[in-house]
Order: C-alpha cells, then sequence, then structure tokens
DNA sequence: GGTTAAAGTGTGCACGTACACACCTCAAAT
DNA sequence: ATTTGAGGTGTGTACGTGCACACTTTAACC
C-alpha cells in the first residue's frame, strides 16, 4: 500500500513550500521560520520519509577521510586480516566519498604505537578505527580526540566505556567458555589442563585473562568436584631456552595433560614444540586461522581453531564509521561477533568467506 | 594514483564521440559504427571502467519481479529463516527496483507443492529462487525456466547442474564428515554411532544421504579397524508408535550407543525421546537453531547443532539474483555457506546475527 | 538528382538530492 | 526616504546514467 517512495519534493508540496526550504528543515542549516519549521517538519515525522541514499551520494561531494591505527601485519600474520577487511570496505564505500589512511605501527613497540598515533590525530581525521593493544598508552588519545568530537571505533581488544563510538570484535570470556565446552566435551574421564598466554604480558592485555577467566569458569560449573585440574603459564619467544624449559617442565609434572589451550594466534608454536616432543595424545585449542596454525589443524595437532574472524572485523570497524557519519544511522556500542569453531573439516568455508564476501553484501 | 572516478562522459572525450554513443556500446543496444565500437570497447577496457551503481539505479525506473518458492513457516519452522532472509533482501533491494513474490507451499504435500510452481511460472517473473525439495516434480519446471530464459537459483537443497544460475546451501556431504569428527574428538574408546533419517524419504532427499555417506567417510578413514559401528533409521512422525519403538529397539539392542547424528532439523523430537528413556549418556548432533533444539541444547541432550544458516540463505539467494539481473555482475555457480558448530556457549551470537545482518551490509 | 530507408550519432531530459545563489520582505538605522 | 542587513524563501544547476527522440550521414534505388 505505502507503495510510492516520498520525496523532498513531495514533502514541500505538501507544505506548500519550496524544496529549498524542506532541505533546510532536513539537514537544520540555513534560516527558517519557526512555524514553517514546524509545520514541514510534522510533514515529515507523519510521512515517515526515508531520504534516497542514492541520490544523496550522487549530489553530494563531501569527503570523509577516515584513519585506522593498525599493528603491521608483516611482523604479526595475523594483522593481515583487519588490513583486508579495511580495504574491502574502502572499496564498495569509495562511492560514498570515503577513504581511509592506514597508520602501521610495530606491535611490539610502544613508542612506534604513540607515535603512529600522535601522526594520526595530527591528520584530524572525520572517524578513527584501532585496536588498542597498549592500554595504559591509548587513554590520552582517547581525550583528545572525545575533545575533538571524532568518532573512533575499537576492534579486537575491549576497552569499557571511553566515549568510543562502538567495539567491534569477539567476547573473550565466552570464548573461553568455548574452548573449556570444546575439551570437555567427549572427555570420559578428568584429566589436566593447561592454559598458555604467549607474547603478550597478561598485566596489559585484559581480554587475554577474559578467556582464561571464561575457560576456569566452564570447568568450575561443568565440574563443580574439581576434578580437573586447571594451570597456567605465561610464555615469550623472545627466550626460546625458557620456552622450551617451561614447557618441559610442565610435561614432565603432569603426566595427565590431555588439553591445552592458547590465548593468542601462536598455538602453532606449542603445536610445533608438541611434535617434537612426540605429545600427539595432547590436544590443542587455539586462536585464528592463520597459515602456521592450519598447518597443524590438519595434521590434528591443534583440535580446534575458534576464528576471531580478523577481516570481518576491519571490514565491520569501516562499516560502522561510515553508518554512522555518512549514512547518519545509529550503530550498536557493542558488536560481538561470532564465536566460530573451526576444524579441518569446515575449515575451508571459513577460508573461502574471507575471499568472498565483498560480493554478497550490499546497502542497509 | 587512481583516484579520479572514470565516467561515461570521460570515455566518450577520449573517443570523440559522444556519451549516447559510448551507453549503446556498454549496453550492446542500437546501432555503433563497428570501427567506433571498437575504439570505445577499448577504452573501456584499458580505463576499467566501473559504472556508477547509484547514478544507474536513480535515473532508471525499471523494476525487477522475482518471485520465491518456498515452504510454508506454519508447517515447518524451518523456513521462517529463508522467509525472513528473503524480506530482509528485499528491504535493502527495493530501492534498486527490486521486488519478490512469495509462493508458499506445503512441504508435505506434492500436489501443493506443484500447484505453486506452476502458478509462478504463470506469474512470469523475472527471476526465481527456491528450494527443491521435490526432486522429480520440479524437473519439468527447470525446462521451462530454461526456454524462458529465467534465471532461477536453488538453496537449501543442491541438485546438480540443470541450467541453474547458482545454489546456495552447504556442503552436506562436509557436514556429515564434520559431524563424525565431533563425535569422535575426545571419545576415548570405540562406541556404537546412529544416523537417523526424520520425516523425508531419502529416496527423494539426496542431501540426506549425502550427510549419512560424509559421517561414514570420516570414521572409514579415522577408524580404518571399523571399531565403530554405525547403524541407520528412518523415522517418520506421522506414526508416533513406530516412532517409538524403531527408536526402542536400537537402545535395546546396541548398549553402547552413545552417539545420535539426525540429519535433518528434527533433532528436538529425538531429544525428547532420549529424555523419557532418562538415556542422558547418549549425545545428539542435528541440524539448525530452531526453537525447540536450542531447548535441548542448552540442556545438555543435544551437544552440537550444524548452523545452516536458513536465513543467511534466503539474504543472500535474492540477493544473488539480483547481482546477476541488477547489477549485471558474474555470480558463482556454487556458494557453500559456513558449516557453523553451534553450543550452548556460542549460542547467542548466531541467534544475534539472525537480527544483526541488516544494517552491515552495504553494495558491491 | 532526388527520394527513401537504414545506419549511425548527438542532444536533452529525468531520476532525487545538495547546495550555491538570487531574490524578497520588513524593520531598524541613517 | 533611503540604505542596510538579517531573516526567510525560491530557483537552478550539478551529480552520472538511462533512454527517448531528433538529427545526420550513407548507400541504394528508380
Amino acid at each position: 500500500m505505502e507503495n510510492k517512495t516520498i520525496r523532498i519534493k513531495d514533502i514541500a508540496l505538501k507544505a506548500k513550500v519550496s524544496t529549498g526550504t524542506v532541505d533546510r528543515v532536513i539537514h537544520n542549516r540555513g534560516k527558517v521560520a519557526e512555524k514553517v519549521r514546524l509545520r514541514i517538519q510534522k510533514i515529515i515525522d507523519e510521512s515517515n520519509y526515508e531520504p534516497n541514499l542514492m541520490a544523496r551520494a550522487l549530489g553530494s561531494k563531501k569527503q570523509y577521510r577516515f584513519a585506522a591505527l593498525i599493528p603491521d601485519p608483516e611482523i604479526d600474520s595475523y594483522w593481515q586480516g583487519p588490513k583486508d577487511g579495511i580495504e574491502l570496505s574502502v572499496k564498495e564505500l569509495k562511492q560514498y566519498g570515503v577513504s581511509v589512511e592506514q597508520f602501521i605501527f610495530n606491535p611490539f613497540d610502544v613508542k612506534s604505537f604513540t607515535e603512529k598515533a600522535a601522526e594520526l590525530t595530527g591528520s584530524t581525521p572525520d572517524g578513527i578505527f584501532l585496536s588498542p593493544i597498549f592500554y595504559h598508552e591509548i587513554l590520552p588519545f582517547f581525550e583528545k580526540w572525545k575533545k575533538a568530537d571524532i568518532p573512533f571505533v575499537l576492534f579486537n581488544t575491549e576497552i569499557e566505556d571511553f566515549g568510543l563510538l562502538s567495539y567491534i570484535g569477539q567476547d573473550s570470556y565466552q570464548s573461553g567458555k568455548l574452548a573449556g565446552k570444546l575439551m570437555h566435551y567427549g572427555q570420559s574421564e578428568p584429566c589436566s589442563v593447561l592454559v598458555v598466554h604467549i607474547d603478550e604480558k597478561t598485566s596489559n592485555a585484559a581480554h587475554l585473562v577474559k578467556k582464561e577467566t571464561g575457560l576456569r569458569d566452564y570447568f568450575g560449573q561443568a565440574d563443580p568436584q574439581g576434578q580437573y585440574h586447571i594451570s597456567t603459564i605465561e610464555l615469550d619467544r623472545s627466550d626460546p631456552d625458557d620456552f622450551r624449559n617451561q614447557l618441559d617442565r610442565v610435561l614432565e609434572t603432569t603426566p595427565d595433560l590431555k588439553h591445552i589451550f592458547v590465548t593468542t594466534s601462536k598455538a602453532h608454536h606449542v603445536a610445533a614444540f608438541l611434535e617434537e616432543r612426540h605429545a600427539g595424545h595432547i590436544k590443542i585449542i587455539g586462536y585464528d586461522l592463520l597459515a602456521e596454525n592450519l598447518h597443524y589443524l590438519k595434521k590434528g595437532t591443534i583440535g580446534f581453531l575458534i576464528n576471531q574472524n580478523p577481516k570481518r572485523q576491519g571490514y565491520l570497524g569501516i562499516k560502522q564509521l561510515a553508518n554512522f557519519l555518512v549514512f547518519k544511522k545509529k550503530v550498536p556500542r557493542l558488536k560481538f561477533l561470532s564465536l566460530d569453531i573451526v576444524t579441518q573439516e569446515n575449515l575451508s568455508y571459513y577460508l573461502e568467506e574471507e575471499q568472498a564476501t565483498a560480493t554478497e553484501e550490499s546497502v542497509a
């Protein structure tokens, strides 16, 4: 019934004014007599007018410059995903005048991070997209952006309300629980479980701690008698000897170790170690579809990988900014991506998805 | 560098013709001198011109009428997913002049199916989207559509090449393999496994057979000695007594039964039966996030559900038609959706996704 | 050489919105 | 009484493409 799309022209006709005046009311610019403004606004509301985004984009030559602050994929290949996602969304959005400047920093170098963040801030972008992997260092920048009224979207690492527009990523706690479930399912007798944090200090990476807590809480509920024994170690590959020694010690002292949960995307390092030690009875659950991880997933050393959808995070993040700034839509403050369980058997579909997202999506 | 988007006007300028002539070359309509056509085509190719879809949609008042042939969600709630997906995509595509007429049939009544299919054909739509759940009955329609040059997209149930534009759904064989993996993972000693087909005759539902074959092949590889014993039954709820009797017989004769694989979305019926019989040690793997299934997933009777993404199937199917007809893009003949493993722990994200797809997607 | 039709080409408007500019009105200041 | 300026309002063009229409050229025929 409401077949006819209502246009500015129709509103103008109804309100007995020109399209220009309606335009002024819609965009809240220029001068309009209060009486007329009210009359027009009422008609707009009642007719639930929806602007034609295509015509709008066509007529407007406004440019939106976004800035993205991401770690160097050359240094940690995990970050290739978000980067690809960003570039994919740009491809789709450039028709609407959106461009994204990337600021790449070294994830192992705080100075590089702050430098690039400062550089980004200096470029006065219209919107910002970043992974705040250095918690303490990023806070002052949040303040600045807030003052300058530049919306920013976080991804991958969640930080509670600091004036951010929205967060995109996983619920770390819940992913830990899921890892627990996967270990526990089908396990007929209790065993020991090891949690491994690699290459990131838990003091500055709250999401790793959340993952561990999730796992422990799962067993807390599923195994109230505490028959499963859970221990934790922090490893650092910068000292290869220490890396092996620590793991060796665990293997020796924990003969009934059956499962290892690696909270970062570096599960493959643990897998390589286990193969070396011929400990094929121990299964690993880790994160992310890095080529190195997939190698061990196919061999069975890694049982499951939880996909954090890095590409989708990048894609949706930029989309989110565009939805807010370009399309003036309301955006959810929290966007939790699904916790995809990846095994050898369903792997290919998640890899394919990485490539095929482009053609299927569409405006809204 | 390649910053400037190239327009028809630019091409016309370069080729020393008017925009009208370029338009004729692009759309292959009207008369153009061969020499000029080649000259223009060359410039188009070299400049990798991409038409501005917004301007195109704005200027064209062409309407696209699609038709969807789907089972009645009132009768089998699984089909609510595709229906929602269809309506979601329409919401996004109506700006481009796309509308979809739905033809709803009774999935348990062949006559209803053929009737609606005939009705649909009579409406001469520009594109067709359907789930060909009655294999034999749909073939003659394929012929008709092929002759009338109406592209059709299949979903949910795959049928090999019959002139279809593309298929959207899961790789059934692979999903059976995945079910095998999930059963086998962590299972420390061999056991018996039961495959259950409910409410669909395997003779007319090739995808159910594929699932079973996938499961059997998994164990064939993972358990070459054949220590796991796999049996199959076909159930029909239209005869409740027979339903129970058959299951009871299996329980009696198979004391080491640990896993049941239900190949349709009806796992909840088996779960209800198991609870009645207090057979909590048997775990079920089934398909799809129906409310009834979720009930038992949360209680643990159902261990995993494989999500077939019904909503996404509907969404992408219509999108696919639009990509082909409206945006003149090439579309893949096969679009396998991911095999999502759903448990109690990651359930909410797949449910949320059902709602939140709308705002995130965009043209391309 | 003139008529005719077909082949080939150019022009101009429409789509719905944004925005610059021109204009009109009326009161206050000169 | 004229100027000034601000408050209001309308008009027209641009955005890139699709498409109808009008126009020009070419060749063929009597």
